[in-house]
DNA sequence: ATGGCTCCCCTTGGGAGA
């Protein structure tokens, strides 16, 4: 089973290239961020004409989360718990082919510090609560989306221009790996630990054609998934493609 | 160090992204 995340940077903007992508990769299931669009403008029957269900929690302007699955979806919650209040679209998650798979769009966070670096630091506690909630039931868990963290420094083209950046300053960097240690695993750097890997080119300064990258979104499988990983990757080459977003797919592979 | 680009909207300029 393929599983793919994307962050699309507008669903309707980047519909063409989206759908090429799915035609061409042919994922089982795909999580979607910055979705870009309310619940009612979701381009619902150019996916489901693509083969695919999908359940959405849409935003107008900002944010927006989606899964698609080749299968049947249960929806089991979006957003997470612990903040009523908070009205931005970030997560969603359902029980597809025996698999709960948790779509995030962790806030960005700059300029930091400030607020909204507080309310990514904020944010990041609640997956981390709601994470360790989803180990505790001792079933196979997929949280996948954009992070917006980059790890370590193999996964910033020039790790001291960011150091002062909310995606790679030392309290980003400590609550990804305190979520990690919970006992999930980094995907793609548990199949490549030493490649240099990006998922994110800005459209500034050619960043694409420089490889000046980031890699910000991930996958963390739980402990019962570790050995049905087989393969993991990032389509790089869309991000080439004329007006596409400024991430490229990512997915892994894992075996039934 | 800055600005470069691209998306969105009660649009024609501003906010946000990373």
């Amino acid at each position: 089973m393929k599983i793919a995340t994307y962050n699309v940077n507008g669903v309707n903007g980047r519909l063409p290239v989206l759908l090429r992508w799915l035609a061409e990769t042919q994922p089982d299931v795909v999580c979607l961020q910055e979705l870009k669009a309310p619940d009612e403008k979701f381009p619902e029957q150019a996916i489901l004409d693509a083969g695919y269900h999908a359940i959405w929690h849409g935003q107008k302007s900002w944010n927006g989360v989606a899964i698609l699955s080749r299968t049947e979806i249960k929806e089991l919650r979006r957003g997470l718990p612990g903040a009523p209040d908070d009205s931005h679209s970030r997560y969603i998650e359902a029980f597809v082919n025996n698999i709960v798979i948790g779509c995030l769009y962790l806030p960005n966070g700059n300029p930091a510090p400030g607020p909204k670096f507080d309310y990514k630091l904020a944010w990041f506690e609640r997956l981390k609560l709601h994470a360790a909630g989803l180990l505790a039931n001792d079933i196979p868990v997929v949280l996948t989306g954009d992070y917006n963290v980059m790890p370590t420094e193999l996964d910033v083209y020039k790790p001291e221009r960011w150091v002062e950046d909310a995606l790679f300053r030392p309290e980003t960097r400590q609550a990804f790996k305190t979520l990690v240690e919970q006992g999930w695993t980094d995907a793609i750097r548990k199949l490549y630990p030493t490649e240099k890997i990006y998922t994110f080119y800005d459209y500034f300064r050619n960043a694409y054609g420089r490889d000046a990258g980031l890699r910000i979104d991930h996958f963390l499988l739980s402990p019962q998934l570790n050995n049905r990983l087989h393969a993991a990757g990032v389509d790089r080459n869309v991000r080439g493609w004329e007006k596409t977003s400024d991430h490229c797919p990512v997915w892994i592979e894992l075996t039934p």
